[in-house]
DNA sequence: GTCTATGTATAAAG
DNA sequence: CTTTATACATAGAC
């Protein structure tokens, strides 16, 4: 069964080779049979790896394609012990998580303390604003700014958590870029280069050794 | 060049066929040639989705397969154009992240409120308590309470969360459960299983539906 | 890290 | 949803 293998695995996969023509597979009768299997699809064709414009086939991509990963993420979880958690936001507005999300952000967060910038609350009543803006009742927040006081309010609280590793577990490993990865010929898609980078007072941190 | 390759895929696989001998593969001559190519390797071979025990073959697995998973991550994001966050916390602690983290967790926190439980507080100093917990300088917190006071202002915040959806934001849409892979003969690790479910208030949520 | 052989994910079609 | 054929990921060895 395995004996023809041979031969074809070489002639199968030459990375190297840029395919000068893909479709002309279909079009060559590969035997002297008359009958030479009338071969009903083509298999995976090669994508580039770009925009899938056409709507319908780009939710069938994401469809299949965030199932494998979901496995991929279980697999990977489950061979090396690691805890894992994928958050995926659909183009069409819908969130898919894999593994305890939750857990996992609150873990991240505590462990990984960002830059605070100020967020001054200067639109609410007088009465309040003699407290500190993060004092202040939410209430009185104004409902325009409630997205912009909840960043603030996030803020905050990694910066709470910055003062946590000061306190003692500043023990240090490294932290690799948001894109590690440098796959020939690819690049961070568009929309995720102009998201605003938090990241920037990340460099190192410590995550709990025993019981992790 | 794949003039061969028709003749070969039909016999390469078949999944339904068990292998009944996974190592005969080695010891079989495959050709009339005596210089049978000795096969320098086995290929990949299947492995059993469990933990793997050896410490570096483990580590090897899950620096090839992380590195596969962003991969992966980064071609459904431009494929689809789906924003992508990965977490990866290694067993011996490592924080491995793809994708802009901190602002998809940003976001994922505002869309997805979970539910409050109380924090109380009590230890505080007198002159502090007459406060609501959360109006209270940080600086008051006792060092062993801060953990605790992170994890309730995280709620308190993914509250506020909640309160900007009951705002007139909650138009919904299905959110799927954190295991929603069915994987035959597959089930989410055990560590992961323990982690507190902290998703018990979230059912249903939206997402803005421009410039997603 | 690289290579090879093979297991697996998935594009296209039903 | 399922099937098919093929592209791609990766286990094992270096």
């Amino acid at each position: 069964m395995e004996e023809e293998r041979e031969t074809s695995t070489m002639t199968c996969l030459t990375p190297k080779d840029p395919l000068q023509s893909p479709n002309m597979l279909i079009s060559q009768p590969k035997k002297e049979t008359t009958t030479q299997t009338p071969k009903t699809t083509r298999g995976r064709q090669k994508i580039e790896i770009k925009i899938i414009e056409e709507e319908t086939k780009r939710q069938v991509t994401f469809s299949k394609r965030r199932r494998g990963l979901f496995k991929k993420s279980a697999e990977l979880s489950v061979l090396t012990g690691a805890k894992i958690a994928v958050i995926t936001f659909s183009k069409c507005g819908r969130i898919y998580r894999f593994g305890h999300v939750d857990a996992l952000i609150d873990k991240y967060l505590r462990k990984s303390p960002v830059k605070l910038e100020g967020y001054s609350g200067d639109n609410v009543a007088d009465e309040e604003s003699r407290r500190p803006w993060w004092e202040r009742p939410v209430e009185s927040v104004p409902e325009e700014e409630l997205e912009e006081y909840m960043a603030a309010l996030s803020m905050l609280r990694e910066n709470i958590g910055k003062k946590i590793v000061a306190m003692g577990n500043d023990r240090t490993v490294e932290m690799v870029p948001a894109w590690p990865i440098n796959v020939m010929g690819w690049k961070p898609p568009m929309d995720m280069q102009n998201l605003e980078s938090l990241t920037d007072g990340i460099t190192r941190c410590r995550v709990g050794q025993n019981g992790d």
